[in-house]
DNA sequence: GATTAATATGACACCCTTGTCATATGACAG
DNA sequence: CTGTCATATGACAAGGGTGTCATATTAATC
């Protein structure tokens, strides 16, 4: 039987919100190029808008990105004490561990 | 149009390694307890003997963690170096940006 | 307040992941 | 080398996430 059970939900939850290649596209542009705002990113990703939005508001749910007004449009930024040592972490990672995920498609199992 | 393309993929399958309850469960049983066996594991988390090794195949393919023979059975551990830091950063995120994970079954969009 | 620009929301069909069932492989004992 | 324990693999149905289409909301300008 189940010992001690940390809630364990939210961590697959959290981890879900990062398993999406439109979603880690976004984090990666703010992370280097600063705040942004919805068509910025749709451009420089070549993405539309509604695309981009609904994944916005799940990194925003998340607490991955903040977005904050000006004028009509709105400019996200990434939550960088979560996301800069977590993307320095995966980097590792993938280069130490996981040199098979750049040849892949689909997770083994 | 895209300016500098980063593999991203890669990122994307990591986490989607990450982004399920049972490999969570187990990467944090295994992070707590040290190597355990898959019968092990079974028996600790309640579940099912083929449900467990699918999903340390896709831990293991991902580098998450590393099998050893003993006997018959196999001993999985966690690769330290990444889990311990990744749960670190997640841990602090969740309490401090993302304490509304803790109350949902499913991500907004 | 009507118009337009910028973004958000809702709904839906497709696809992929998931857990389970059935079965195969591997290793040790006798 | 046969039987048994431990684990892995393959296949498949069900459920959930994804992108897209249509539409709503919000803010600024005239």
């Amino acid at each position: 039987m189940p010992s001690r059970t940390v809630s364990i939900k939210p961590y697959a939850l959290f981890f879900q919100a990062l398993a999406n290649q439109t979603r880690m596209q976004v984090l990666h542009l703010l992370s280097e190029k600063g705040g942004m705002s919805v068509s910025e990113i749709c451009s420089e990703l070549g993405l539309e808008q509604t695309h981009v939005s609904h994944n916005l508001k799940c990194l925003t749910f998340c607490g991955l990105v903040t977005p904050s007004r000006e004028g009509k449009s709105r400019i996200y930024s990434i939550n960088e004490q979560t996301v800069l040592p977590l993307l320095k972490v995966v980097d590792n990672h993938l280069r130490n561990y996981a040199s098979n995920l750049f040849t892949c498609d689909v997770l083994e199992r």
